[in-house]
DNA sequence: AAATGTATTTTGAATTTCAAACAATAATAA
DNA sequence: TTATTATTGTTTGAAATTCAAAATACATTT
């Protein structure tokens, strides 16, 4: 097996973990994965109207609106319009959102603690120099 | 910011990537979402029963039979029984099954040339270490 | 043989998704 | 200005995906 095979299937398995682990996690909360990510995603980004949030989830406006309400509802996120242009919807965090975003970042600190604790001071700066190459370059 | 929140980001960023590259090599093909993760997993590990498969899936087993039927249905993989005990039902890959497996592989193959294009030889040695060792230890 | 355990399927309900049609507003062209 | 076109977001209807719990069919243990 080459490296590149061997790397292959080991990048596969970690994501396949990290997905494991990410769905773990989300299920033991209130909230369902794909409210849980728009709630990563207003989080991480900020306000947002529902085409970019649409964007960032990787799916149509359609089923971004379904999400919405439901976070909506469940008092999580609340929709805003603005003068500039009355067809737009501003979609941001509540109080309660953001404890839930806040909570939910606490978790992949966790996660990235736990690999710090199998992993030298120099690798931690070496997988990060790579993610981020990775990152920039390819996603 | 810390190095251990800054790897927080850039690894959930990596993770999104990944998911969103793959669910679009997927949506390529003729395949769902579920049921290629099912042909990864029985390419990667073998023929394996219902409960096995559930539990590399990380779904009941279910949501599994109703995967498989499709599978089934669609001639990516066939159920067989075994003498030793006829509870037990052996999922394996058909020929077509195989082959939408090694095709899938490809792409991620080439994902992981990608990033060797823009890493250095000693940065693609040192991610394996760490991810092996994050595979191992942690999920 | 009866009771208990295990592997799988079935069922019913909820969630998630998409594509396409629609409504409201904005921007552009005539 | 007025008509046309483009954009943002919602609604609708259908299909896919999932789960928990009940049911089924065997196996194992007592």
């Amino acid at each position: 097996m080459t490296p590149i095979e061997e790397l292959t299937d080991e990048l596969l398995l970690f994501f396949n973990g990290f997905a494991s682990w990410e769905s773990s996690v989300i299920r033991s909360s209130d909230l369902s994965v794909s409210e849980a990510h728009a709630i990563e995603a207003l989080g991480q980004h900020g306000t947002m109207n529902m085409k970019s949030l649409a964007a960032k989830l990787g799916v149509t406006t359609g089923t971004t609106t379904v999400t919405v309400d439901r976070l909506e509802t469940k008092n999580y996120a609340r929709r805003s319009s603005t003068n500039e242009d009355r067809r737009v919807n501003l979609i941001s965090l509540t109080e309660k959102g953001i404890k839930a975003f806040e909570e939910h970042h606490r978790f992949h600190l966790s996660l990235t603690e736990q690999m710090r604790a199998c992993l030298q001071e120099e690798e931690i700066q070496q997988l990060l120099n790579i993610i981020k190459k990775v990152n920039r370059e390819i996603f």
